[in-house]
Order: C-alpha cells, then sequence, then structure tokens
DNA sequence: TCCATATAGTTATCATGGTAATTAACTGGA
DNA sequence: TCCAGTTAATTACCATGATAACTATATGGA
C-alpha cells in the first residue's frame, strides 16, 4: 500500500530527483498519482470484504476456480499460479476456505502430495453473493479516484 | 494488494458483471490492470526498502518532514495527517525510528500530550541514500508495467 | 477547585502479507 | 531395491496493516 495524502509537488519532485531522474518529473507525478488511487481502491475492496466476512483472496480464489467454466477442480499450485501470492499465503487461506466449507478437499490418488480443490455449493452461493458489490464498487470507485 | 496473474477476460467479466454493471466490461477490464500494475509496483518497491531494512512507511514518514522546507519539527498528529494510515501504525512505526535514531523526539512545553519529531542527521542521511533507488524503480517499473 | 468531557497517543489483539526451514511423497539411477 | 535429489505443501516466525479499548493530559463550567 501507499500512503500519500499530499502527494509531492512537481517541484518537490523535481528537488529530490533531478539529479537521477532528470526530466522526469511529471511522469513520477502521474506514477504516484495512480499508485495513491489504486491503494485506496484496495482499501475499498478490503472493508468491502471485511464487511462481508470475507477476504480479497478467498474472494480470487473462489472466482479463479469458477470462471474455468471447462473445468471444476484445481490442484493447489494451479490455484497458487493463478494468483500470485507465496505458497504459506495460499496455503493458509485455502485451509480456512475449507474449514468454513466453501472449498472441498480431495488428495490426488496419482501423486499423494497433490491436493486438488473444487467449489461446494455454498461456495458458489458466497461468491455469488459478493460478485455484485465487487463489480459495483470497482467502477465507482475508479471513477472517483480517476482511475478509467 | 490484487492478486491475479491472469486477469478474467473480456468474455469472463461479461459473464459476472452483465446483471449488475452492464456496459461496463471494458471499463472494469482496465482498472483490473490499473490494479495489478500498481499491485506489482507496491511489492517491487516493498521489496526494494526491505533490502535496505526499511519500510515504505517509515521512508514517507521522513520524507513529508523533510520536503516541508519551511519547518523542521512537526507533531506526531500532523504527520499522521500527511500520511493516511492509522494512529496504532503510526504510532509504533515512529517509535522504531526514534528507536533506531534516525527521529528525535520532545514532548511538548505547552501540552503535555503532544509529541514533536524532527529528522536527526542519520535520518537525512538514510533518507538521501533510499532517494535515487526509489524513483528510479518507481520510474522504470511504472514504465514496465505500463502505468504510465 | 474539581470533575465531566475532549483530545493525543499507546497498548492489546487480530488479519494477512512475506521468507526460511521443514515434512511428506515421488523419481531415477547405482 | 534403495537412497539422493526433487517437488508439493505446511509449519514456524516475522512485518505491517487494522480496530477497540486504554492511559495521560488538558479544558471548561458548576
Amino acid at each position: 500500500m501507499f500512503f500519500l495524502q499530499d502527494l509531492p509537488s512537481l517541484e518537490m519532485i523535481d528537488r529530490y530527483a533531478s539529479q537521477h531522474a532528470a526530466g522526469k518529473a511529471k511522469e513520477i507525478e502521474r506514477t504516484l498519482h495512480t499508485l495513491r488511487a489504486a491503494s485506496r481502491l484496495i482499501r475499498v475492496l478490503d472493508a468491502y470484504f471485511a464487511r462481508h466476512d470475507f477476504s480479497q483472496l478467498r474472494f480470487l480464489i473462489l472466482m479463479v476456480i469458477d470462471r474455468d467454466t471447462g473445468r471444476d477442480r484445481f490442484t493447489f499450485s494451479e490455484i497458487a499460479a493463478k494468483t500470485d501470492v507465496s505458497k504459506p499465503v495460499m496455503s493458509r487461506t485455502i485451509s480456512n476456505l475449507v474449514e468454513s466449507g466453501l472449498l472441498v478437499e480431495e488428495t490426488g490418488k496419482a501423486d499423494g502430495r497433490v491436493r486438488h480443490y473444487s467449489i461446494s455449493p455454498p461456495g458458489e452461493e458466497k461468491l455469488a453473493s459478493l460478485l455484485p458489490g465487487y463489480f459495483a464498487l470497482l467502477t465507482s470507485t475508479a471513477e472517483q479516484e480517476g482511475i478509467v
């Protein structure tokens, strides 16, 4: 997350960056602006999921499993690859989803190390209940923050 | 942070969002793209500060105190207002900076509740040592991720 | 004066991100 | 066959974000 209420002015950026990024002040300003807008959007989304006793990562895990209409089971590694978080975080988060009954776990028959996961009916319901609000926030906040 | 390696395709977004955000698929796609790019940049910056035994927030605190050329002391509340994090996080992070000698703390004479902070010479040095790499990453990563 | 209320900051506790080290299961060559 | 190396996932531990509850100090009216 990036946290500044007031972004540095162009003049300040120039003062700081002139030695090592001369002439890039305008570019840096735009990047900081985008960074702050995105951080705020992430915060809004996190708060939305927290209000529903959920988290963005749990939501995204359900989504990446659900969105592939051709398959219903994915391995731990496949999910991890789609979501770009570290394995320990994925491990903990998936365990949470299994404990709360939103994912179903099966250990691989061919390879005993591999865990397979599919969405349970309650998982489908949870995902469906969160999607409208998610997309609504995504569009409205992005507009407010000037991301789009 | 936002975590998806593969963003949902336009078709998927349409399928998910059509009921509640009809016609906004293109907009949602752009927002998700920006969100992912910003998350990656934040991760790169965090890694940069971690390599230097620092954190983005500690850096930003030094910067907001330093950048105001007209003043050298700021109260806790002033710093908190400039940086948009919760008070407990600010409290912990400032304590850390004071313990490591980068900030100097004084308790207010007029009001015993208020804490004033100024940057120490080592704090100035630390800030100066981090600035070039920070702006370099900001420009290069932003370019790579297509933020600019 | 003195207490109720307000304000500044801290402490306690939790959630969720990370890396390093570990455990469990598989694989391939001596 | 069997063990050295590899791969899949977990455990242990830490950093940094949050909210709720608390402590310490100040203030203003009876």
